[in-house]
RNA sequence: CGGGGCGUAGCGCAGUCUGGUAGCGCACUUGACUGGGGGUCAAGUGGUCGCAGGUUCAAAUCCUGUCGCCCCGACCA
């Protein structure tokens, strides 16, 4: 590809809007063009990196025995409401009706169809287990899409789903899958991390994300120091819980302290001058519709998802304003445990402090000398508190370390769940009908080629892991299109093209400067330089984006060391 | 949905408070010089100032409405 001819529109200012460094480099590469809030076109760069990581990821589902498939992106109303999801999707499913006034909806996702698919025409457990997948557009209408294509409303996704006859071939399917994201997210030179994740409201019991690590990503993640575990901190226990502090002579009254307009933790500690761990932070919740108080350390985060495991709830949300009025007799910011009928949700770092500030459940009103288990017991005392860096882990004696990550893939185990209301069933060896064991496992593909970017880049521009580089080599002549230097450029370009190379000839009539800049703003891998400097010794500067580092290499030799830099790459 | 911000040339911005010829940098076009990390000089092209209504002799600027975009939070996985 000539560079006059590439249609790649580099902008020396990033637009406005975008704030993270992928997004902005992506604009101004000329990788992406934003058509509305979280919809982008993928411009002639960018469609070669989304099919470069496609090409990895059908390779590896090919290989791990998945057949593609290509499902429809606008779905039947009629489907959604088989699986119940018609009513439970919320706004983020975009609904559309067509001219006779039939319900319809831009798939988010692709279960309901596959289901539809498999149950047409698989009947008996002969014919099962059976793997399909796609790579198509999703479209999910997002609260608020940020950060360009980290999270955008339509995006490239690869979804995959496993029908099998039980449980340990479904779980066959999973550890297939998830060795096969293994090996793709390591082709595509990622740093990331399996972890254990919530399974959400879809249910099930198994389920990893495939987090790669970045200062910018929108998930908390902790990993033990010394152990294989690792987990997102939405799901992850903390080890060595203390006991119960056991309470020994006689405990006096709470004292009350007024405490005017003191509603937050930092702003009672200022004013009692005490340290945030000696208060307990209160915070009312609604369980399934009813009240409860939830305590953790003043220093602590409590963790919702957390909070609804321990209670086996449904639905569990911090209460409103008024549910607090109501229940502490207080505004907010003055609920505490002592005195109130409410049942109790402990974290047991609550119930080992020897005492503790609290509310008062009265405006401007605290108590002091509070001994948890003596003036207020726990209705139930679990870990609900949100991991942090330096907890311990809840397998070993190790530490936990705090991560930020982006998920760009995420393997479900989903049993029953689609395959049983949906009648996805089989006849088994004893002609006994039967729903299928489904797991479904989803990749972000143009999330993938963010994420590559937030984990390589530079000041100058975008660093490709050879794999992922639209163009793996760009040639570029420094002098005019009659002189000897860029008719050897050009003959290097065709032999390269002939071996097979994806090769830029950066045949513009710029300066150096405006050529070597463009080159590392779009991250060729490799950039071969052919100027007076060497020419004349007969030989061209080979640059390696990734290290910066410069080689001389004779004219002759050139198409044969490119080759093997790019064949000594993981492929 | 709550809070904040922004819409002026392809991109980045000034001008808006205090109404009076729509500007700057980059990019783009032409020419000359130049030629190893975004060059210099000269001459140019390009804008219904997001949209609609109102006030006014006069609106980018004031008023009302509306649409879009971004950030934080909540939400979602």
């Amino acid at each position: 590809m000539r560079m006059t001819v590439l249609h790649a529109p580099t902008l020396r200012d990033a637009p406005r809007e975008a704030e993270v460094v992928s997004h902005q480099l992506l604009v101004r590469a000329g990788y992406i063009r934003q058509l509305a809030a979280g919809i982008y076109n993928l411009l002639p760069l960018g469609l070669r990196t989304v099919s470069r990581i496609a090409r990895i990821v059908r390779e590896e589902m090919d290989g791990a025995g998945a057949q593609e498939v290509l499902m429809p992106a606008v779905q039947p109303a009629e489907l959604w409401q088989e699986s119940g999801r018609w009513q439970k999707y919320g706004p983020e499913l975009l609904r559309l009706k067509d001219r006779k006034g039939n319900d319809f909806c831009l798939g988010p996702t692709h279960e309901e169809v596959i289901v539809d698919i498999v149950r047409s025409d698989i009947r008996s457990y002969r014919q099962l287990p059976v793997n399909l997948y796609q790579i198509q557009a999703k479209f999910r209408d997002e609260l608020r899409p940020r950060a360009g294509l980290m999270r955008g409303r339509e995006f490239m996704m690869k979804d995959a789903y496993s029908f099998d006859v039980d449980e340990a071939g479904a779980t066959r399917s999973y550890e297939a899958m998830y060795a096969a994201y293994e090996r793709i997210f390591t082709r595509c030179g990622l740093d990331f991390r399996a972890v254990e994740a919530d399974t959400g409201n879809i249910g099930g019991s198994l389920s990893h994300e495939f987090q790669v690590l970045a200062e910018t990503g929108e998930d908390a993640i902790v990993s033990c120091d010394s152990c294989q575990y690792t987990a997102n901190v939405e799901l992850a226990a903390i080890g060595g819980l203390p006991g119960p502090w056991q309470a020994t002579g006689a405990t006096p009254a709470p004292e009350p302290v007024s405490t005017p307009g003191k509603r937050t933790i930092e702003e009672v500690c200022a004013f009692l001058s005490v340290p945030p761990d000696a208060l307990v932070k209160t915070l009312v919740l609604e369980v399934d519709g009813s009240p409860w108080l939830a305590l953790v350390r003043g220093d602590r985060e409590l963790n919702l998802i957390k909070a609804r495991k321990a209670l086996g709830a449904t639905e569990l949300a911090l209460a409103g304003d008024e549910l607090v009025r109501s229940v502490t007799g207080a505004p907010t910011g003055f609920a505490g445990p002592v005195g109130l009928e409410v049942p109790v949700l402990a974290d047991p770092e609550v119930m080992a402090m020897p005492a503790a500030v609290t509310g008062g459940n009265a405006a401007d009103l605290h108590l002091r000398g509070v001994v948890p288990g003596v003036h207020f017991a726990a209705t139930r005392s679990v870990d609900i508190r949100m991991a942090e860096d330096g907890d311990r882990c809840p397998r070993c004696d190790g530490h936990l370390r705090a991560f930020r990550g982006i998920e760009v893939g995420h393997v479900f185990y989903l049993g029953t769940r689609y395959s049983e209301p949906m009648g996805c069933t089989f006849l088994d060896q004893e002609g006994k009908e039967r729903p299928m064991e489904m797991g479904c496992y989803g990749i972000g593909v143009t999330r993938i080629m963010a994420a590559a970017i937030e984990q390589n880049h530079d000041e100058r521009g975008i660093v490709w892991p050879l794999p992922l580089a639209p163009f793996q080599v760009i040639v570029i002549p420094l002098a005019k299109p009659e002189e000897p230097i860029w008719e050897a450029a050009e003959s290097l370009y065709d032999q390269l093209r002939a071996q097979g190379v994806d090769v830029v000839f950066d045949d513009r009539r710029d300066r150096p400067g405006a050529k070597f800049a463009d080159a590392d703003l779009i991250g060729f891998p490799l950039q071969i330089v052919m100027g007076k400097r060497t020419f004349d010794a007969g030989q061209a500067e080979l640059k390696d984006r990734a290290s910066g580092e410069t080689t001389l290499v004779a004219l002759d030799d050139l198409a044969a060391e490119v080759a093997a830099r790019i064949s000594a790459a993981p492929q």
